[in-house]
DNA sequence: CCAACCTGATTGACCTATCAACTATTCCGC
DNA sequence: GCGGAATAGTTGATAGGTCAATCAGGTTGG
């Protein structure tokens, strides 16, 4: 199926869709940067390791987790370091290896950030659509995540 | 509507549509700098130029297009301008503004680009989704696109 | 057992984005 | 018209992201 072009229809769903991700991005950021001081890579890095045993994650089973390059993971876990958010510790099985761990204080900040951020979510993503509006859109949705995971072969 | 925390079905569809951002943002860039060495950033400041009159805009106009802060789009446009893409020009009748203008360059490097990356939208965006779903996440997108926009109430 | 290769992670250079401060001009009410 | 507010745009400092190079520690085949 697919002619070139792009038809009228096709060509407003996409810039629908291009705007709505822009959108919620940007007023998600803004939640999270007023009320919490985090960004939302902050953010993410922080979900991740409160829900894993321990608060502690390897790198790279972090930077898997997020679909991040080790390189930006090492940057970014370095200026958290710096805020005392994590702390890194040596792998005693894999000499090359580190943990990336939550420190008590990155656990607050967390704790403390994610029922406003859920709610924010909840304000304009979840209550902005219908029922049948989610169930439509989560299907369309993973269709589109299953084609571009195919697509990349990962 | 709406209780505090995200049900099952809410946190798989948000994560979803986390994922499916990221993911299509990412093989769309790719495709853009791998055959027209453009970022999407680039691509979408000369494609609201060259759909524009005499493919030029005010500043103005092309950052509210973009939705783009005016520091970012002032950044943007001498980094294009140094790579011979866009030209800035003085408003004759108002003098604090600008034009920003399409070098013959520019107009060359996105009729050319156009094509490929429009390929690429249909490729893992449109043909991803059947017809009915386009028809159901255009709608589910567009209330979440006016929903959006009235929360900013800009 | 050791050379070649792979993996986990860091670093530095460079590019892009954001924020706050600033300049210059126009608009508006009186 | 004039003083203050609003608008258009630039700039510089800083934070964040990407790429290529590097390094140390594992793994494996002959």
């Amino acid at each position: 199926m697919g002619e070139p072009w792009l038809g009228d229809d096709e060509q407003l769903l996409w810039r629908l869709f291009l705007r709505s991700q822009v959108l919620i991005e940007a007023q998600l950021n803004r939640q999270l940067q007023r009320d919490s001081e985090l960004s939302g890579a902050d953010y993410a890095v922080l979900v991740n390791l409160s829900e894993a045993p321990e608060g502690r994650l390897r790198g790279f089973e972090l930077a898997g987790a997020l679909q991040w390059e080790k390189s930006r993971l090492s940057h970014h876990l370095t200026r958290m370091g710096n805020r005392g958010l994590v702390r890194r510790e040596g792998c005693p099985t894999d000499g090359r290896g580190a943990f990336v761990v939550l420190t008590p204080q990155g656990r607050e900040r967390i704790v403390a950030a994610a029922p406003l951020h859920v709610a924010e979510v909840r304000r304009c993503f979840i209550d902005a659509l219908t029922p049948q509006q989610r169930r439509a859109f989560g299907d369309a949705t993973h269709a589109l995540v299953i084609a571009l995971e195919r697509d990349r072969a990962d």
